[in-house]
DNA sequence: CCTAATACTGTGTGTCACACAGTATGTCTA
DNA sequence: TAGACATACTGTGTGACACACAGTATTAGG
């Protein structure tokens, strides 16, 4: 079974586990889920709204972020921002990117082990 | 629902995408299943069996890589290596991971504007 | 022999990104 | 004032997949 172009499946999962840690890097301050997604497109992570809306209340579910209603000028908009929990989690989750990168990049380089 | 500890999980997710890389990332030259997971560990990737054998059977299937069986001494191994599609594919995802790398440190960066 | 390490196969489960669909409000403009 | 479009959220279904768990068979060492 060969794969027309596997490419943006791949490219598409290697997102995947980003996803958390990118929204919650924007969630030091509260936003909602709308201005929150097209934040993150500016930077270049794009994420639909069915993947985003659950990804936030599944968040806020674990205890990671706590939102509530507000009432400005338009439609009342939901904010989210991180927990205290999500505040202590959140830059022991950066390290683990931070070294899993470190890893990864070891690995491209080591593509055949210079041996013993 | 506070989860208790939540950080194992979160890890794992963040580790979960870049998996089918790390293993394309030693696949260059053949190894099977047993020592490629060796290898991984050895640079930080740990990979359950159950994980990293079902792995391999997919991208086979996916077209990129290919396998055979060998028999040397010791038991038959199944040794697996970039096909192709795969050697073409790699060096895409390396370019994919890297600038996904930088999205989230600038995203880490700009979470926590020190103020306009 | 007996144990442990090696090496692979197979099944089941839970999670999750995304597709797709639906609801409702706000804004612009002709 | 009506229509179109952007905004903003909710909900259901599906497929992919990491991992737990279990099983099989071979090999090496004491």
């Amino acid at each position: 079974m060969v794969v027309e172009d596997a490419f943006p499946k791949f490219e598409g999962d290697l997102r995947r586990g980003a996803i958390v840690l990118a929204a919650m890097s924007q969630l030091a301050t509260a936003q909602y889920g709308y201005s929150l997604r097209q934040r993150l497109a500016e930077y270049g992570m794009e994420v639909e709204e069915g993947t985003l809306y659950p990804l936030l209340r599944r968040l806020e579910n674990q205890g990671l972020l706590s939102s509530e209603w507000r009432i400005e000028d338009g439609p009342p908009r939901r904010y989210y921002m991180l927990s205290d929990e999500g505040r202590r989690l959140y830059p022991q989750l950066v390290i683990s990117w931070r070294s899993l990168s470190a890893v990864m990049e070891n690995l491209f380089k080591e593509g055949h082990p210079h041996d013993a």
